[in-house]
DNA sequence: TTCCGACAGTGGGGTCGCAAT
DNA sequence: ATTGCGACCCCACTATCGGAA
């Protein structure tokens, strides 16, 4: 039972025939309800009965007693859902356990998979969130994923105002399909700043010249360390970059933070400035979801300091 | 012939549990 | 007691190959 997923794209649009909800940084769950017995599986199939007790309780208690669902399990830091905030219960495995957890967590529901012993997938998703409202009551933690038609720009920019993760636009007329698929489009707020180069780790397996770049960015006049990013280069770019590196190597960290320590890294001379685009920053001061944009050669390392929204 | 989808492989942050040190 | 590693969650991205268009 895969789950359909969306498609990433930079290709932000608004279209009639197409429906937009809000994406939710959470946890993907299906969930199975067949007379009394229900199940909650991960995107890979991973059983979730024993880490959110109170979706599962909530889910047996429906009138309907047959359906296969899709959503998303979320918890909320503010008005964003906030996926580190979720990862104090996402390792959870037993339900007391579980129930003793302060982290409160709701399942945003978007989507209905079977019904009554029926495939419905082939259905068209207007039809399918139509038939979701006759069988689920959306009372916490069980709670509906609203979505608007037509007006996907104006959706994204309140996305992004907002401080939530994107939207998802999903085809109205299209059917559930059980994998990756252009018929769902994530359209992600992006962060992008630049970052100065202070060193990089070693390549593993396949990989040639490194693994990753040891980003970092100033405050106070010290070099603070920001995480690494190991993604978004191509083979020339990644010969090229280890080329640049090299010539800067030198033995001790240019991180005012405590890098030293590290294993498998090599330190370089920080005057190489580079674009890197990520979701958000994490609790512990790192990029979330790093990938490489290109190298800067119109900015000064000096100038390079940590941006913040307005 | 060209393009697209699927897959493997490499890279990231974070958490937890368990084995090795 | 500390460290390292794999298994999970969340990913982004490149390279490759075979079949669809």
């Amino acid at each position: 039972m895969d789950p359909m997923l969306a498609t990433l794209t930079a290709d932000y649009f608004s279209h009639p025939d197409w429906i937009f909800e809000r994406k939710f940084d959470g946890e993907r769950c299906i969930s199975f309800r067949d007379g009394n017995r229900t199940r909650l599986r991960t995107r890979n199939n991973k059983p979730l009965d024993s880490t959110y007790p109170e979706i599962f309780d909530a889910l047996g208690a429906l009138a309907a007693d047959n359906f296969v669902l899709d959503g998303e399990i979320v918890a909320f830091e503010g008005t964003a859902t906030s996926f580190s905030r979720l990862q104090e219960r996402l390792q959870i495995r037993d339900r007391e356990e579980a129930e003793r957890s302060p982290v409160r967590v709701y399942y945003y529901i978007f989507d209905l998979m079977y019904l009554e012993g029926y495939d419905i997938c082939s259905l068209p998703l207007r039809t399918r969130k139509s038939l979701l409202e006759d069988v689920v009551v959306f009372e916490d933690p069980l709670r509906r994923s609203a979505h608007r038609d037509g007006a996907g720009l104006e959706c994204y920019r309140e996305a992004c105002r907002k401080g939530w993760e994107g939207v998802i636009a999903k085809r109205a007329g299209s059917r559930y399909l059980h994998k990756r698929s252009q018929d769902w489009l994530k359209f992600k707020c992006t962060n992008e700043q630049e970052f100065v180069i202070g060193g990089y780790s070693e390549p593993q397996g396949s990989r040639t010249g490194f693994g990753a770049l040891l980003l970092g960015y100033y405050e106070e006049g010290r070099l603070r360390y920001a995480g690494k990013v190991g993604t978004g280069f191509d083979d020339r770019t990644l010969d090229a970059l280890y080329r640049e590196l090299t010539r800067r190597e030198r033995s001790d960290p240019p991180f005012g933070d405590d890098t030293g320590s590290m294993k498998g890294v090599h330190f370089v001379d920080p005057d190489l400035v580079c674009e890197v685009g990520f979701t958000e920053w994490t609790g512990d001061g790192k990029l979330r979801h790093p990938r490489f944009l290109g190298l800067r050669t119109d900015k000064d390392a000096h100038e390079v300091v940590r941006e913040r929204p307005a």
